[in-house]
DNA sequence: ATTCTTTATCGTAATATTGCAATATTAAAT
DNA sequence: ATTTAATATTGCAATATTACGATAAAGAAT
């Protein structure tokens, strides 16, 4: 085997597993603070900021992509990456609200 | 080479990318969300609730283990699990702090 | 003591990820 | 038209993940 049984799972599930994974390398967490840390989003020197190979870091933008985590679009010979902010949302309010039950059952629990 | 350069990246950034990995499959999403609905942490139905086979979800558990998501202590023949609230709330502030980030400089972006 | 129940580990096969050199692509600049 | 600059794709090797059958371990129940 070898391969997720994803259709086992419910969409939200699959959907809020597929977000975590795509930031489950630093390298991609490096590129997302990046992209935060620069005011305009044209970055074509992403590649400077990180301790990796352009493919790789090309391979990276692209799983962060698939993932629907950053948006580009091209722009001359440069590609305008951003971060999605409804994903973003996305993400907050999942662990927000596990937090929020979490406090709720306090004392149940070890 | 296929491993990952944690070396080269910020403890933060490993942190969190170590958990954001640790739930980027939709079973131990899963799992989470059951150890939040059951009111009590004594957990041997676990796999019951999964699709997956027995050795499966053991694993999965253990890499949450390893992550730091979930605590468990021995108790009698059954496993006492349940869900770390100081991770949670490290993904809620940091999901939290990047959402407020990206609302903060909207207009200069895609 | 033996059986039952529950969780963990081992071994193994299938697949996925990570990283990079080499090469391709594409548009701007000369 | 050529060169330059930036990003993407291909191909490949090393390693990691996913899944499960078989088996082990360990306390509970009879």
């Amino acid at each position: 085997m070898g391969a997720s049984k994803t259709d086992h799972f419910t969409d939200r599930q699959n959907e809020i597993a597929i977000l975590a994974k795509a930031l489950g390398h630093p390298a991609r967490i490096a590129i997302i603070e990046y992209l935060l840390k620069v005011d305009t989003c044209i970055c074509g020197d992403i590649v400077n900021e990180l301790p990796l190979a352009q493919p790789t870091v090309s391979q990276h933008l692209k799983e962060l992509k698939n993932a629907g985590i950053i948006k580009g679009d091209i722009e001359g010979n440069t590609v305008c990456y951003c971060v999605d902010e409804k994903v973003m949302h996305k993400l907050k309010s999942y662990f927000g609200n596990i937090f929020t039950r979490m406090e709720n059952k306090k004392g149940n629990c070890c």
